[in-house]
DNA sequence: TATTGTTATACTCTATAACTATA
DNA sequence: TATAGTTATAGAGTATAACAATA
């Protein structure tokens, strides 16, 4: 590119796929809390949660890997989600050891009321972006996910 | 959508734009550290040095203003910045309360170096997305952008 | 009174290492 | 020996509140 092609604006940083990733992430994570409340789900007690019911059944150890964390880190996050009632660590026959995570009841209606209010937070973040738009955005990160490790 | 639109594959969570973000976010943070290796600058500390290359004599606040984070947080990053020799906070003539930040010459080459291994690791990363792909991304998250708060 | 840079402090998210009980 | 869940601990990254110097 010659220094004939002037930008019209932007630092080297707004080229970048990572720093922009990053930025766009904030905006909607900031809308993601705004629209949960002061009292809801955190993003990673949402996704627990999510997988509990993708997977019915699933492990600790299998949902600490579908999540991209350690096994350790996902203890807490059980926790918070025992504690609101929405899920209980159920013993396997067969293997003492392992205990299946079974959404309650109430972690079934807390589950949709939730996702409910993130696809709208995310419909009424995301106008800005024709569907086609959204469409592709999706493909595209799910490309970038492609690499993801584990 | 009919129950007839059945999905191949993939969890409620896929179809979110917010998860994708974040763990297409990781993907790419996770290969910029491999990249910068162990005694590498962070993303944070990398994004400060560029700032201050794109506004020179750029004060704290309004570096910080630009990085979307508080003046506070931003101490640490200078001091690292100062200490590996890259920028010094100079006076300002006429406003003693104020420091402006001037990249040294070392941080002027350790920056060209940096950009560069940036950008060359950011090309690896997405062989996989055409140019008109990795343009059409970047115009995607910059439109999510456009809602940043600050 | 208001602003800049700073310190003290705390909270979230995450990782590593070591433990226990089982296998 | 190896695995599942757990605890203890530490390190980023971030925020809020308060302070001194200066405007």
């Amino acid at each position: 590119m010659s220094n004939l092609d002037a930008k019209i604006e932007g630092t080297d940083l707004d080229d970048l796929v990572g720093y922009n990733l990053k930025r766009a992430y904030i905006v909607v994570q900031d809308d993601y809390k705004r629209a949960m409340g002061p009292d809801g789900m955190s993003a990673r007690v949402f996704t627990a949660l999510s997988l509990t019911h993708a997977y019915p059944n699933i492990t600790q150890s299998e949902l600490a890997r579908r999540m991209g964390i350690e096994r350790s880190g996902l203890v807490a996050i059980v926790d918070a989600l025992e504690t609101r009632g929405y899920l209980r660590r159920a013993p396997v026959p067969g293997d003492r050891r392992v205990q299946a995570l079974v959404p309650t009841e109430a972690g079934r209606h807390a589950y949709q009321a939730a996702i409910n209010t993130v696809r709208a937070h995310e419909a009424q973040l995301l106008t800005t972006l024709s569907r086609a738009e959204q469409a592709q955005l999706l493909s595209l990160l799910r490309k970038i996910r492609k690499g993801e490790t584990g």
